[in-house]
DNA sequence: TCACGGAATATTTTT
DNA sequence: TATTCCGTGA
């Protein structure tokens, strides 16, 4: 044991021996707890390990776990630095407030409820739910929308969010992103108004509302702020540059006078910008916080040199960046390759044969994983996958939750828990036969005049054969103590009332029949329908669907796929990036906006420093792109000239 | 009023 | 390619 002259472990109060633990860097960043402090941490520089250390310390130090608030971009993100400072140190931790700012807002909305003037129970509309209620509103407003091509309820909700995002007018966003939508700009503003009055008279709150309102909370009632703000008196932000204006906003008010704020980021992994998060953000915060402390982790613990050298020239080519210099001291390591093949499928065969060949050098699954722009782009290598019997996790993509068959569960759950939910009323009478748009509404309407909640659909009449339809619908409603049951039973009951309604509708019901069996076991860990309707909202199983909680035995030797969002944060052994193509990566849509192109690089430095060891780029060498009319047949321009002492380039055919 | 089939349309990433 | 939209026939 070394015995240095550091402040840190000559203070016998000190358990963990940081100095052992962390750098230089990452000490100075674990021990400025007080006042504002900016930590810029490059790819694999140790931004987990530092901001776990610094909880830990804080607590270690006496500082009460409760008034320690750790915001992440996932909850899984936070729970597991908890976890880690919890291992690190004792239980205390266990108890730091942690979440996304979404995850927040919901808690401390829920508390303040009524200040808002909106119920406590709020019901929290997921990205599937808006979309139903602008589709609801679309048709409502018939005759302008019915007139051209009027957009779809997916791109107005779109257009709806990123101007609640960036906070700018619904005008600015449709000049900007959709100028071929101008024409319609008066009803796209008309659907908006109703949207945002239906979802306040409804107490509905989107996911954008729950930063929204969030945000009002903070600036109209400075009593309520100083409440908040006053019993967080560490507040801790990891992913910074993924954060937007509203975001920054809602810190700065949150932020009390001692001004305890540490955020931690890069701004070259900045990807979401398409959800108003603006890597600017992240030199705007000493603006923000006068007097901040700025330290930077430069030193990479994650990569071989070979594959720093290629991100180094990646990133390098981004014309808007804060420069710092990543190196590292690990030793050995092959060049990064970049693999061309025939086709798509010989794409996938290339990434299937070698993932075998690694696997007989003794390189286990889960130390890889294939990375991907768009969520369908492997589509191909999955059914490679499955023919060779690999197996993997999805990440990314079509999740869960998003999928109908569970949205049609949890529609009747949701009618249970608040009969004035137009939106899955609609839905689930929608599945019924023979009842279309009309009698739905009609139902509805009647179920409101009740107004004795789900149980009043006992007495609405239609005719004999959308009421015949109806008849097992009441049955259902009408179980004697239906909410008195368990979640865990009340789950059964709708679930063995949709089952046939599940047959009809999908071939592959089989499939979709287990997804609700693990629906229901998810159910059996709550007490509470409106928590768990929250909870399935705002933190969804992140995998996709299909083999999501697969109780295979090898369930932990599994090869990950990912898009490049979803793989933010991680790291394997060994990573793929496949569909490397010029005009799917780079994607086509983005090459005439500058910044739209900048972000792409961004998210192809994002993937490449995923990689430990290996990296491979593969794409197929021509496709025809028929939106496009052209055939695409170069790699992405990010890696294209890149000399081959740094980039190795090959073709499949030969290597297979 | 509903269901069905053909036509049109469209990016992608997530809380 | 897949979803969504719109018109038609029952």
């Amino acid at each position: 044991m070394q015995k240095k002259s550091s402040p840190f472990n000559s203070d016998r109060r000190f358990r963990i021996q940081y100095e052992k633990h962390l750098n230089l860097s990452q000490l100075q960043a674990v021990k400025s707890t007080e006042g504002p402090l900016l930590v810029i941490a490059g790819a694999g520089s140790g931004k987990t390990r530092t901001l776990t250390y610094r909880v830990a310390h804080l607590v270690e130090n006496g500082v009460s776990p409760a008034s320690i608030l750790l915001l992440t971009f996932t909850r899984k993100a936070s729970q597991q630095m908890l976890l880690r400072a919890t291992k690190l140190l004792d239980r205390r931790c266990e108890k730091v407030a942690g979440g996304t700012f979404h995850s927040f807002g919901n808690i401390i909305l829920r508390k303040y409820a009524s200040a808002m003037g909106f119920e406590p129970g709020f019901a929290i509309l997921d990205r599937v739910d808006s979309e139903a209620l602008i589709g609801i509103l679309r048709k409502d407003l018939g005759a302008v929308a019915k007139q051209r091509s009027f957009p779809r309820k997916h791109t107005l909700a779109n257009i709806f969010s990123r101007a609640v995002n960036k906070m700018i007018s619904i005008e600015d966003v449709v000049y900007d992103n959709y100028p071929h939508l101008e024409p319609d700009l008066e009803a796209i503003i008309d659907i908006h108004q109703c949207y945002r009055s239906y979802k306040r008279e409804h107490h509905f709150l989107d996911f954008d509302d729950l930063l929204v309102y969030l945000q009002q909370l903070l600036k109209l009632y400075p009593d309520i702020r100083n409440r908040i703000s006053s019993s967080y008196r560490y507040i801790m932000v990891d992913e910074y540059q993924d954060t937007n204006k509203i975001q920054a906003d809602i810190l700065y008010n949150l932020t009390g006078a001692n001004e305890n704020i540490m955020v931690v980021g890069d701004d070259s992994q900045s990807i979401y910008a398409f959800r108003g998060a603006n890597f600017r953000n992240i030199m705007q915060f000493p603006k923000m916080f006068p007097g901040t402390r700025i330290i930077s982790l430069e030193e990479n613990y994650r990569s071989v040199q070979p594959i720093l050298d290629l991100t180094n020239k990646i990133i390098e080519q981004a014309k808007e960046k804060y420069s710092k210099t990543l190196f590292t001291r690990i030793t050995g390591g092959s060049t990064p390759q970049l693999i061309d093949a025939v086709d798509e499928n010989g794409q996938s065969q290339f990434v299937v044969s070698k993932i075998q060949q690694l696997c007989r050098q003794g390189i286990a699954l889960d130390k890889i994983a294939v990375l991907f722009r768009a969520g369908y782009h492997s589509f191909d290598l999955e059914i490679e996958l499955n023919r060779e019997q690999i197996p993997f996790v999805k990440v990314g993509g079509f999740k869960f939750v998003e999928s109908a068959h569970i949205k049609d569960v949890m529609a009747h759950l949701r009618v249970i828990s608040n009969p004035n939910d137009r939106i899955s009323w609609y839905r689930i009478l929608l599945l019924i036969e023979k009842i279309g748009p009309v009698s739905a509404q009609r139902v509805y309407e009647s179920v409101q005049q009740k107004a004795s909640g789900y149980i009043g659909l006992a007495s609405v009449k239609l005719k004999s054969g959308a009421a015949r339809g109806l008849e097992k619908l009441k049955k259902l409603f009408l179980t004697p103590g239906l909410h008195q049951l368990s979640l865990a039973k009340l789950g059964e009951a709708v679930i063995k009332y949709y089952l046939p309604i599940l047959k009809a509708k999908y071939d592959d019901h089989p499939k979709r029949a287990k997804d609700l069996e693990q629906l229901l076991a998810i159910m059996e860990r709550y007490s509470d329908l409106s928590l768990f309707l929250t909870d399935m909202a705002l933190e969804p199983p992140n995998t996709s669907i299909g083999d999501t909680f697969a109780t295979d035995s090898r369930a932990d030797n599994r090869l990950t796929l990912s898009t490049i969002h979803s793989a933010k944060g991680l790291e394997w052994h060994t990573v793929f990036i496949i569909w490397a193509l010029d005009g799917r990566f780079p994607s086509a849509h983005a090459l005439s906006k500058e910044e739209d192109l900048e972000e792409e690089l961004r998210l192809m430095y994002v993937a490449a420093t995923r990689a430990r060891e290996n990296l491979i780029f593969t794409y197929p060498i021509q496709v025809y792109d028929r939106m496009l009319g052209m055939v695409l047949d170069r790699p992405s321009r990010f890696i294209d000239m890149i000399p081959q002492s740094i980039l190795e380039q090959q073709s499949a055919q030969y290597l297979i």
